[in-house]
DNA sequence: TAATCGTGGGT
DNA sequence: TACCCAAGATT
């Protein structure tokens, strides 16, 4: 890693603003310094791209125009407004912190790095971009554009996949950020990033700081930064069940943890489980899948199924980060008036589904069900 | 610490 | 396809 002098320090930040000045987003969470705005569009933006943002950004700022009324708002309402955004656990936070400002700080921001840390959500990132863009406090804000800018202009290798790389980056951004206009500091790196510093094919040649640009004044910026890989998805095989009624459709509560926690769902087995219960290493038949399901119904949730057969379509795919999901779906029909005393879930017209938070995975199993057609992502 | 948590877009 | 990436936080 290489140092800069006080002069070049000055230099590069006139440089960086500048630009910013000239050419920065058009955003709508930039319209003003609100921390509401701010906090709302830094947790939406976590890990999802600004283009998918916008539109759930200015459909929540219409739901939710304030922190009070985020707090006392439906979650079911909540998590509607955000289907399709993924990371649902943000949302859940998003309104824990909300009553923590109402009642733990009787509406009033908390300004510090610790004390908007305290907030559910609010990690290292969104704190120093918080406190930086809507509290005008000189700290960093390090994001995955922050690291890739950053690892170049200095030619720092630290594998910036572990989590103890973020303090060596913010200790170098510490000594390098705008004490008259940290916000914009910050959020002209994430500019820079998203466009001239991007991963893939950045445009250095044309970079308002390709001056101050090592790795790309050495010819070298292709190795940075460093970040180790990530491991592949392993695949895990369900079968989906299509249960229906004249009350509708029978939708499965999910645990509060792991994976679309909470979430209404199609009722899912694992298919593994489903041959531990055989006793049996080997695959089953179609006919002991059934068998087995049935059986099992009886006996965990005391429901019977009837017409238990499979769905004549391809099987529904669904990829996630660490997770790549196989699931075959079958469908029967259980008496309207079935007691579902023991069964972690219920009933949903069709007619409500549209009120219900869908995880893309629930909708593939819906659309193949009913337009039995093939469907992956 | 390393693993986990969704989805959409791009190559 | 398979893989990577995108304004990370939590446990």
């Amino acid at each position: 890693m290489i140092e800069w002098s006080p002069e070049k320090i000055k230099g590069f930040q006139k440089a960086l603003l500048n630009w910013y000045d000239q050419n920065k987003r058009d955003l709508p969470w930039r319209v003003d310094h609100d921390p509401y705005h701010v906090w709302i569009s830094e947790i939406m933006l976590q890990q999802t791209q600004v283009q998918t943002v916008i539109p759930y950004y200015q459909r929540f700022m219409k739901l939710f125009p304030t922190v009070g009324q985020l707090a006392k708002a439906d979650e079911s309402v909540l998590l509607k407004a955000w289907e399709g955004l993924g990371y649902y656990s943000r949302a859940r936070h998003l309104q824990t912190a909300a009553r923590q400002i109402v009642t733990d700080y009787g509406g009033q921001w908390p300004q510090t790095i610790d004390g908007l840390k305290s907030l559910s959500g609010v990690g290292p990132y969104t704190a120093g971009a918080i406190a930086s863009i809507a509290f005008n406090q000189p700290v960093p804000a390090v994001d995955g554009n922050a690291f890739r800018v950053f690892s170049r202009l200095f030619k720092i290798d630290a594998d910036i996949a572990k989590p103890q790389t973020r303090h060596l980056f913010e200790k170098v951004i510490q000594n390098v950020i705008s004490r008259d206009r940290p916000g914009d500091f910050n959020q002209a790196i994430m500019d820079l990033g998203a466009s001239y510093m991007s991963a893939k094919n950045p445009d250095t040649v044309h970079s308002p700081v390709k001056q101050f640009d090592q790795a790309y004044l050495d010819g070298e910026e292709d190795k940075y930064p460093v970040k180790s890989k990530k491991k592949r998805p392993v695949q895990v095989n369900y079968f989906g069940l299509i249960i229906h009624s004249s009350k509708g459709f029978l939708f499965e509560q999910r645990p509060s943890d792991g994976i679309l926690s909470h979430f209404l769902m199609f009722p899912l087995i694992k298919a593994d489980e489903l041959d531990n219960q055989k006793r049996s290493v080997q695959k089953i038949s179609s006919d002991e899948i059934i068998d087995t399901i049935f059986q099992s119904w009886v006996s965990t949730y005391q429901l019977q199924l009837i017409d238990l057969a499979f769905v004549d379509s391809q099987k529904v795919s669904h990829t996630f980060t660490h997770q790549k999901w196989q699931i075959t779906l079958l469908e029967a029909t259980l008496p309207s008036n079935s007691d579902l005393s023991y069964f972690p879930g219920k009933w949903v017209p069709q007619d409500q589904f549209s009120t219900i938070a869908f995880s893309k995975v629930q909708s593939k199993m819906w659309a193949a069900y009913q337009q039995k057609i093939p469907k992956t992502n």
